[in-house]
DNA sequence: AGTATATTTGACCATAGGGTAGAATATTTG
DNA sequence: CAAATATTCTACCCTATGGTCAAATATACT
């Protein structure tokens, strides 16, 4: 039994109660259809970080939905009223996690200019995205276990990344500027390195979100060799 | 369902029957209590070996008994002669796991002497013999379901040799052979890479396993920045 | 207030799958 | 061959859990 973060009488509702509060607060005066869309997709999202924390931590086949209710203290049919079946959430937690990993790369194609820089840029962001806001749900672990035709969709979706990290880096070793290696391998290890991390990543240790990012890049874009056997400052970039 | 390697008819014992000819052809003449604990023995690690295959591809809770029965063509019930209960076959297969990682680390402590090249052919020596010997029980995910002793057995053991690899790099850091970072996350994203690996190759791919090893190494090792902006060449270690 | 609509619930069903027991079948030993 | 032992199977039991449905409750609208 996970614990919950605020536990209530039975009875009560917190998820609704304080959902709807926060966004009726904000507009009490324009009732309609957005405020029921509103409410509808807040509590959706809600639950759909709930279980891709529970997901991330214990394992699709590991967690009841049972113990993903309890802990949005509602019951176990409401969770049908937003998703068809245990699937779909799976599913969509999947296109969340490739959400952020998308959208990290997009931000660090444009902030960065060389491909070296972009790749550096990439890894801070997804490490620091995937550990302030999906948390475990960026740990997850059962594709195998999706629907056919949403395993494709992800498999598709995971290719595509890869395949844009592989020309960043085809680009850098063909300028000389990055380190000529296989860049499957290269993009497996930087991915495993990050996920690992989200994994292991709890908040309680020394080493904040942005310190454990920072700290990465150097490692994936160093090496654990020293540059220079005597100069043991960090290398900062150009 | 999985697809066994070999289906034959219902009735017939291929796990008993070809193990026990491989045995027995070779000591026919010695019988008694040794070739009984042998093919138990024996047994036990064709069923481990085949849970853990299975473990790692699916998860712990994707996975029936039954389907690691099929697929050695024996009957559900038959595996309790081996093991208490499923839980234990888990803890089976990630104390495997570790027992390879501990001879990894022993090999590379004795080969290597300075720790940048101890660090190296731990990278080296975990990632070949994971990739080559228990494939995807390299890649056991469900720590968390374990029991409570059996857990904190296995933690006991990853925080020691994690322990142990700290120290390593703590120590090249120390002599400034090794670049200066905090020696918890180098520990978490070579671990984390490599576990990726084991997770991914399927032994399909272009690249050995060797040439998996050896990539992973000079990218852990060197970063996926050039050495030199020029030298194109890979950097031979010393 | 009263009606329509959106949410949530309690009480179920159905099945998968972990685990057990005793019978059945090999295998070894005397 | 017979007795003892080791191994595997068939036939179960039983709990956990994914999923459904009609009734109940809350919420918005007139």
């Amino acid at each position: 039994m996970l614990s919950s973060t605020v536990k209530t009488r039975p009875g009560t509702k917190p998820l609704a109660k304080s959902l709807a509060k926060s966004v009726a607060g904000s507009r009490a005066e324009v009732p309609g259809a957005f405020d029921r869309e509103a409410q509808f997709a807040a509590k959706r999202r809600a639950l759909l970080q709930q279980a891709g924390i529970v997901f991330g931590q214990r394992g699709f086949g590991n967690t009841s939905l049972e113990e993903i209710a309890q802990n949005l203290n509602i019951t176990k049919a409401a969770l049908y009223y937003y998703f068809k079946n245990k699937h779909e959430i799976l599913y969509e937690c999947y296109a969340a996690s490739f959400d952020l990993a998308d959208d990290a790369l997009e931000r660090a194609l444009q902030e960065g200019s060389a491909p070296s820089a972009q790749m550096r840029l990439f890894v801070r962001n997804y490490t620091l995205a995937g550990l302030t806001e999906l948390h475990q749900t960026m740990a997850l672990r059962d594709i195998d276990v999706l629907t056919a035709e949403h395993r494709a969709i992800i498999d598709g979706r995971r290719t595509t990344l890869h395949r844009r990290l592989r020309a960043i880096i085809d680009a850098g070793i063909a300028d000389g500027t990055m380190a000529p290696c296989d860049s499957r391998v290269l993009v497996m290890a930087m991915v495993g390195a990050i996920s690992w991390l989200f994994r292991a990543f709890d908040g309680h240790g020394e080493l904040s979100a942005q310190q454990m990012a920072d700290q990465l890049v150097e490692i994936m874009a160093n090496g654990f060799i020293a540059r220079s056997p005597v100069d043991k400052r960090p290398r900062k970039k150009s």
